[in-house]
DNA sequence: GACAAGATAGTAATTATTCTCATCTAATAA
DNA sequence: TTATTAGATGAGAATAATTACTATCTTGTC
């Protein structure tokens, strides 16, 4: 149920052909796929500034006015949950601070969002293979390995998802 | 005023050590070093769990019962913005999104916090060079790249920090 | 077209974070 | 030490982000 086991988007497929992979997506998640499901993905796929859910419902709103912000809360949260859409660096809900002045990574559990460190030793080095966009002068990497912590890899009891 | 740019805490440093540091750090930035400010400090030291900013409070008020919210909000801020204790991936405030389901990266921008894409390919590949904490899966990669976008590298008139 | 499962809009409730302001304290000089 | 003062604190109000609740409405199926 993650983007990297099912069939990927091109980023040159026109706004029908994606529309038409949504509507399969929708369909073998058992999810009814109404008018404000498919604008807001629209919405989504025609964003180029990694919105926030809010600034999804000033625009989903332009279309369909009388759309409130729970739905579109609700319907982000559940095209995350299916892969359909992802979310840039996974979000805590709240900051998350550490004294640690040593340069290191992070693990972070896809499920109950824990922290783990990872000493940058661990990890091969960084090098960009082209020129970066624009003026931006990087200060360092950051790299995160996304998965499952053992905790929630492993006591699997059919509840979530 | 990075902890890249300054003397580099060792983990293996006892706290009086870290203390006198962190009241180093405190007098060449000129901030008094409160009795709280103190605590606080070494509530981060001592955790190893990438606490929030209302986990620190819990822990803070054991020692100061009567310390407020607000002054942990505040000081945290303070001891981002010089340097003093890191954030686990940049925090944004809410959830951003996107569609792209490509294997890709982020520039973050860490005055702004806005979002640019970097395709995967222009990044070297990632390899890890030693095993990870007790069966953690690995499902992904996320690498940030964190620094200053063009518009908050160029014009500074000198007005944050 | 009728039904059932699930979705929606609107609103209230929570959680996360910032702000305001009347005291209080750390750092400095006498 | 004490006086001074810039800046910090605590308490609570205000704002932002997110979730929950519920009566009604749609989608997908028969």
């Amino acid at each position: 149920m993650h983007p990297q086991r099912r069939a990927r988007i091109q980023p040159d497929m026109d706004f029908g052909t994606r529309l038409e992979w949504f509507r399969n997506e929708c369909a073998a998640a058992g999810l009814p796929c109404t008018h404000q499901r498919e604008v807001l993905y629209r919405a989504l796929v025609e964003a180029t500034d990694h919105p926030s859910p809010e600034m999804l419902y000033e625009r989903v709103k332009r279309k369909i006015p009388s759309i409130s912000l729970g739905t579109v809360y609700r319907n982000i949260k559940i095209f995350l949950d299916h892969g359909l859409i992802g979310e840039v660096s996974l979000h805590h809900g709240s900051l998350r601070l550490e004294a640690n002045n040593e340069p290191h990574h992070h693990l972070v559990c896809r499920q109950c969002r824990k922290v783990f460190d990872l000493p940058a030793s661990g990890v091969h080095a960084i090098r960009l293979r082209r020129a970066l966009p624009e003026g931006f002068q990087v200060e360092r990497f950051v790299v995160e390995a996304h998965g499952l912590c053992q905790e929630c890899a492993a006591p699997k009891k059919r509840r979530s998802n």
